[in-house]
DNA sequence: CGAAAATTTGACATGACTCAACTGGAGTGG
DNA sequence: CCACTCCAGTTGAGTCATGTCAAATTTTCG
């Protein structure tokens, strides 16, 4: 199962088998039931987490209380509060369970040390960071000069699989929407009849 | 002057002199005029650009033709297309200059002799692009839930002596909005007289 | 100086939000 | 198995923020 953060690991750049048991000896597996919790706001985020499946949601809870959904994550994908990570400060996000999770996870000072046994995952982590980063910014234009329901197309094209598994109002969070405005948009879309 | 970019990339781990001479015969020093391109939207990004004074801004070009600026730049930033310069593809966005800019540029065959020949800089720039990304991941989040006043302020707050050398209709492209919503919300906030 | 660009202002249109009510399905306990 | 509740989703009516189109005014800079 934690093939998959071996095969993550090795995508950008190749590793011995030795560099390989490294890693496996300084990330730790962790599983999570729905509903739970990886993360809470206002904790600092420990932990880098890699999932091997599952569907997670990072989430911010603004002043008045409402959830904002920032990033869905599955297997083969990293969650985690960076910022946090890096800087020791309490978090803002929330992180929690969708389905039933897998994780593999790694806390600050066992990265620092796999960085220094094993100092190709710069460069792996440069270019994977690289990528988001990549992505995030063409998100920003999407979301500055696209109609809701332009986003809304860009994310079931994006993700024609999450889009399935993930309730319509959480969708309408990641978005920026509300869960009417969503309904009205798909309702707009769906012109062909329900086939009764 | 090129002062600048060794002390940019000293930033987060430390070079010796050999090093920082390595890193200035790789880089090569580029003077831009007002209005000049430094990239050409169609072009593939050939380098990658460090800014030691001037006034940047990097741009997109919808269907309809109108610009829609995606980031400012100036002295102590970097500039470029980063997917462009990574997969050699066409870029999407153009560069030019608002003011006279000095540059320093590096070229994509010369990064990665970089890499090579001072490692330590994969660190650096790791930890540059994950700044970086986790600023984009928080701009995110402003675009789509803050109204166009909010982020109008976030703007003079974060970046309060670029708001002063940039045109409003400039901000305005940059912040998503048009012009003249721009002026009507510097309007409302201008409460006080204008001394006259 | 004079043309072109930037900014402001007004009138109107529209996309998305809010509040509210209603529907339908999933689970729960009697 | 039914009555009940809870939650997601839908729909309607009214409101508000921002866009569009147009014109007047001011500023910039070639």
């Amino acid at each position: 199962m934690s093939d998959l953060l071996i095969r993550n690991l090795n995508r950008f750049v190749t590793l011995t088998s030795e560099e390989n048991d490294t890693v496996l000896s300084l990330f730790r597996p962790r599983n999570f039931r729905r509903h739970q919790f990886i993360q809470q706001e206002g904790e600092v985020a420990r932990y880098e987490t890699f999932l091997l499946s599952g569907l997670t949601r990072t989430y911010e809870i603004d002043e008045k209380g409402a959830e904002h959904i920032v990033l869905f994550g599955t297997e083969d994908w990293w969650v985690g509060d960076l910022y946090s990570f890096l800087t020791g400060l309490p978090s803002t996000y929330a992180i929690d369970c969708l389905e039933d999770t897998q994780t593999m996870q790694v806390s600050k000072d066992d990265l620092e040390e796999l960085y220094v046994r094993v100092p190709k995952l710069e460069r792996h982590f440069r270019i994977m960071i690289q990528k988001a980063y990549i992505t995030s910014t063409r998100r920003i234009t999407s979301s500055l000069r696209k109609s809701a329901a332009e986003r809304y197309m860009d994310f079931i094209r994006t993700y024609p699989s999450l889009e399935q598994r993930i309730p319509n109002h959480q969708i309408a969070s990641f978005l920026g929407i509300t869960p009417q405005s969503l309904s009205r948009i798909r309702a707009k879309g769906n012109t062909r009849k329900t086939g009764k």
